[in-house]
DNA sequence: GCGTAACCGAGACGGTACGTCCGGTCTTAGT
DNA sequence: ACTAAGACCGGACGTACCGTCTCGGTTACGC
């Protein structure tokens, strides 16, 4: 996933590089992503700020693999997608985990900042896309090409715009913050969705 | 608009704010927001850094004015809908414009910046949010309410979850920053979010 | 003495001046030379920069005629010294007064940062010397030539090397500020002093 | 001398510490003591602002600093009083070569603007006479208190007070920068002093 | 006694330097 | 060999004043 990048390398005591990680997550809740300084991150996981730089290429990086490996301890983001045969059922049920999940403030504030700085430098935003992101959208893809296959779904629908008819507005409503990310919203997203995607009553 | 942030005043010379506004969008087009310099904004605009910091809080909220600033001048944002009668196309029309000013680098950059400083800042999000996404986001509610008057809708829909149907894919589209945003894309959305929102055929 | 720089004019109201000159003399002493600024005078006086800038060219010249100012109140500094034959008494005397003059913190915070200005900068202090100091020497050496005649003073002595005997140890001792300018100590400079100036007791 | 102050530190570089040195008597030299800059003294040294500001707290103990290194290069200004036995050639030659040196560019303007500065700040002030100047001034008692030992001083009387009678017309003439500081001068002073401070012809 | 011109307070302006913070590199000691 | 510690150069931060420049408003002088 990001093993071009990431130390997880046999030299790099695993102390450290763990401290280094809880610290910055520690870190970007507490004073945000632009406050967040390498210094604080190197003097708060007791370590020496050349050992963070000879690791990481950049502020963002290490947060980059801070969310990862949040991610890998929680296996709260990236999971499969149910295939009970109701499609309906099941995209109800992964999107709300996945509101659940990005509602808590333990992965809330640095997957923003996160994505924030993403969205400001398109290289970081490629490799988030790719690294992260990417992954978990294919998995629906997939999961609604069987539900094509099934004829719950129109045939010659772009299933990427019919995926982001449902991610997209999940997604925006979280980079937003202003609305809650309830259940009820997310099960009103797939049904609207849905009867858009359905083939016609004909 | 945001008559209540901006300086506006009598007292700051309308050639220094004109000049500040224009050295912003020229900078972070130039090096990006996170390399944007208040020094670099003042020298650029040929300006005493005081009378940078005498009108502005922060580095964000220059470049919140900025947008605006360039927004009034343009009219590329905020816009009418118009109401022909035949929703789908107007709101195709409206989208269409949308997307393609949203394409355009002298909007696409300073925005895609303020964009990301919002998300990661939420008070700046808030702000951002009420003083140029929230009107806009309103003509649409209405236009989408006058819809469902006239039997194109269906009755019992939020009209907030229908919008955030049609702008929400669209925007993340445009934060993600991968894909083109296409008269074609941005059609297939429309198409698609009203099979969903139509009333059943009863 | 300074009615070419001074501002005295008949335009500048008599109490803003007055205010400026009191406000300088509180600050100076509040906060020393260094930190003492025009605005800070201006806003103390409850006058605009420009007033200020108006009539001086520069902080120090403020400072000089506050000092001057200060000094045509008290007739605490230049003072005509006695003549009634006893040179040693009528020395002694007038020593003591300057001492106590010096001493008192109204005269010597302002007098202190205004000497420090002049060994400072070479121009002020010329300035400085033929304004204030120069003109209270020269009556010492009126005094010292009367007693030459008297034949209280040898032949053949520089009177300004002689008055420097006199005076060099007091000024030394004020600026340095450490030992008390005592009238014990007056007293036992003008002996010492009067007996290296004394004819040869042939 | 002063190794409780001096950074003299084994972390400072050798090289960054000279450089600022004698950046710092350049400048003083060229510009005067007002005008001298902390970020000038760093940028001619060719060093971080930051490793000035490490190291010396303020303006002045950098140029006290420097003024100390310059007399420890030139051992110009801390020297012996020699004791031949003759008191008055004894104190003409030492005080011959201290107007001499205090005569000279090199010396007399960073050590004029130290002095001002010392003058208009008690704290310093008492930091360099005890840094500086009263090391020099106690060799002055010394060759004294031998001299009245030998019998050629009055008995009862404070060599302080004596010390002063030398030592203050010279720093007097020194600081008004008036009258130059001849060798017939400084002779004429130990003449002049020294029959004050004679023995009674008992 | 009435215009008008200088002076006033206030404070914004383009600048310079402040002293602090941090980025990213390099050096030093100590395991 | 790799670490924690931290000094190094550079450069932006946000603040304080500099000396200049408009602003209206108020004297007070000359007609």
């Amino acid at each position: 996933m990001s093993s071009n990048c990431a130390p997880s390398a046999t030299r790099l005591r695993r102390r450290s590089h763990h401290a280094i990680m809880g610290a910055t997550l520690e870190l970007v809740s507490e004073v945000g992503y632009p406050k967040l300084t390498i210094e604080a991150i190197a003097a708060r996981a007791g370590v020496g700020k050349q050992t963070v730089y000879r690791w990481w290429p950049s502020k963002a990086a290490i947060l980059r693999d801070a969310v990862v490996h949040l991610c890998q301890d929680a296996t709260g983001v990236t999971r499969d997608i149910p295939d009970t045969g109701d499609l309906a059922a099941d995209l109800k049920a992964v999107l709300r985990a996945a509101a659940d999940t990005m509602s808590h403030p333990r992965y809330d504030l640095p997957a923003r900042a996160l994505a924030a700085a993403g969205i400001a430098d398109a290289t970081l935003g490629a490799e988030l896309v790719s690294c992260i992101l990417e992954p978990q959208l294919q998995l629906y893809v997939e999961r609604l090409a069987a539900a094509r296959r099934a004829g719950q779904v129109a045939e010659g629908i772009d299933l990427r715009v019919a995926l982001e008819l449902l991610t997209g507005p999940l997604a925006f409503r979280w980079l937003m913050g202003e609305a809650p990310l309830s259940h009820a919203y997310t099960d009103t997203l797939v049904d609207l969705a849905l009867r858009g995607l359905a083939p016609r009553a004909a």
